[in-house]
DNA sequence: TTCATTTCTTAACATACATCAATGCAACAC
DNA sequence: GTGTTGCATTGATGTATGTTAAGAAATGAA
């Protein structure tokens, strides 16, 4: 996958000009971090959103017998935070790592104010990325209350193509509330259906 | 359960002058509608949020197959709307009916942006409905995903409990993404490990 | 390379949950 | 009253998914 910068996305998803990109990126920190390091754990309250330029992050959390679940994947051009957590500066009960090295942007409460004050386009975008966070929720709780395991399997195929190549089936089944060997079997079955003997 | 106007509703939570309150009541229509009327169908685009002032409503999808899945109850207090397509403009996937004989207040876009405008405060109260949305959305997926029916009907009676009186049982197991049969059993259950013989 | 670790698959078996069908019961209409 | 309708419960049975365990394949480290 390719890198995208984050002056790049603000530009095309909000055409702002050069010299507003610029004033706003002074405020921010790009980091990297290597594959499995922890940015955010249960107790902490989350502090920061982050944009991944290159790479990939998680959301997750664990249960009472040691299980993950996982809430959200976030590849190049996504962000990922505990929205809850950030914006209530409640504690959350959730982890952020990395699946693979990844190079992010941290974005705090104070940059969203500044930039939001500096840029009313940036402030609708912010608003917008909002409603579409939500949208994506409410479709991720009607697949998971409608559908069979193999039905959500299609749906995060259609959801994120790439990712299924790049993240190992256990995370899979994973953020689909099932278990590796079910979703095993869910491949297996669709593959059998679909080959055609000439 | 009482009435709860959004008059007195947005005096408690935003703490808005009365002179304030009142020019933003000018905008806005109360309606009533009876039990089993639909507010919103798929196809169409869901053009006001309602705010229930008595009664019930609820947000649900209906599969292939005709069963129902409940998304969201908005018992009095409560705001109901499918938000991605009211912010899109998009056709919705969902139907929004009512439980009960409800009456309810519509609020559609121009009035967000009016009393935005009005008064900073309700705009920031906007966007904490937002964020509060976006919470009960994740902690429901990972709910979803992490337990099993048993659990996620404690999680629901924590939730909501009052409306685990004023619901029929289907609807709860419709909200859980299990059968009323399994509901029925996962109840006997908990009563049978509850009681305690003296 | 070699060895260890992780991931995926498969099978046998267990269990939770769904399906189908019947019953009882309360609310309501006539 | 009687019949009807909708809802909850129960039992018998089926099926999807979980569990456990093992081995194969891929990956990574030394």
């Amino acid at each position: 996958m390719e890198k995208i910068s984050f002056a790049t996305y603000l530009q095309e998803k909000i055409d702002l000009d050069e010299k507003t990109i610029k004033k706003l990126y002074q405020k921010l920190t790009s980091e990297k971090h290597l594959k499995n390091e922890v940015l955010l754990k249960p107790g902490e309250v989350c502090s920061h959103a982050f944009f991944v330029e290159k790479g990939l992050l998680r959301l997750f959390s664990i249960d009472e017998k040691g299980k993950e679940h996982i809430l959200q994947f976030a590849p190049e051009g996504w962000f990922i935070v505990d929205r809850s957590s950030m914006y209530f500066k409640e504690t959350s009960q959730y982890y952020i790592d990395a699946i693979e090295d990844t190079s992010m942007v941290y974005i705090n409460d104070q940059f969203l104010d500044f930039a939001g004050q500096k840029s009313p386009e940036f402030r609708k975008y912010n608003e917008r990325l909002l409603h579409n966070h939500i949208r994506h929720l409410q479709n991720r709780i009607n697949s998971l209350i409608a559908a069979s395991a193999r039905e959500k399997y299609q749906d995060f195929i259609a959801l994120y193509p790439d990712l299924t190549l790049r993240v190992p089936q256990w995370m899979i089944a994973s953020f689909l509330g099932i278990t590796p060997e079910s979703l095993s079997r869910v491949r297996r079955n669709l593959a059998k259906e679909n080959f055609r003997p000439r």
